[in-house]
DNA sequence: CCGGATGACTTGAAGCGTCAACTAATGTCG
DNA sequence: CGACATTAGTTGACGCTTCAAGTCATCCGG
């Protein structure tokens, strides 16, 4: 049966079939808590606090999507929303008219604030707390690692 | 500044950072390839997957759907989709009419066994081969029991 | 053995993400 | 300078997931 495949092993179908599972299911719880309390998608949620890190309170798209983790597609479309929901407000770029600049608003910014400490409590519930610190320092480790596969452009 | 929050330290950000991204762009990865070498989506892998190792190379519907990591209306539509275009059928059981049967289909096998070897494969590449085997077994440990917390539900 | 409760799905509508096409501004090179 | 390429972002359509509501079968208490 040597089709040139290496099947995986036992335990190494063990251990991804667990990672495997928390990676489709940690999304959603955490995005349920955020929804239910703060009516923020996770992806919302991030971009806002891009955007409140940074100076000025603003950031251009591109940079925005790259931070969140998305198309710049949809960046756009989830800031079109936000901007309806009065959280953020977008202009051109003074030196080059290209580029587009995203900036929360005080209203986005209270929403945020409002939203935080229960995402950052269920992450920590979730995630922090469920690991020793070593754990969590093999966790980076790891994390990087894949992360140099998946996306081999961002070294970082 | 203290709101009663424990906001997180700079080692545990970096963590959760780095596996956040993770989170958000394995899954893509893993179903652009599959997309693209056999039209199908990885859900829809896993549904067949599931299937095929089943007795009778049939299985009830909540039981897919927990096997697939979705919820049973996630499945419902897939199968359907699966079903229109000959993977694999759906009848009731005949013991209890509540319960639907779905069964791969030959056509269905056909194509699960054309798309295996190309996902294995990529998962080893991404995933697997990024890390060492003592790796493999921190990450299952860690994997369970963030899972365990994320979904207290199914202790295994 | 009848009627309400529960269980196991299915369905339709609404919202979100992706893809491809499009617009507009800026570089570049002869 | 002028044409063409490139960069940055937006848009619309389509497909998929979710949520709430609906269907049908089975269980259970009187």
């Amino acid at each position: 049966m040597d089709d040139g495949v290496r099947w995986l092993e036992q335990d190494e179908l063990a251990s991804w079939m667990a990672f495997a599972a928390l990676m489709f299911k940690l999304p959603g719880a955490l995005d349920f808590q955020l929804q239910r309390d703060s009516g923020l998608s996770h992806f919302e949620y991030l971009v806002l606090a891009g955007l409140s890190e940074s100076p000025g309170r603003s950031r251009r798209m591109s940079d925005l999507a790259g931070f969140a983790n998305g198309s710049l597609s949809r960046l756009s479309h989830v800031v079109k929303r936000l901007e309806q929901r009065g959280f953020v407000e977008r202009r051109p770029a003074e030196d080059d008219g290209r580029i587009t600049v995203a900036t929360i608003t005080d209203a986005g910014y209270d929403v945020l604030v409002a939203a935080a400490p229960g995402h950052v409590t269920t992450v920590r519930e979730l995630v922090i707390d469920a690991l020793t610190p070593e754990q969590l320092v093999q966790l980076k480790t790891i994390a990087d690692q894949i992360l140099a596969k998946v996306d081999p452009g961002k070294p970082c």
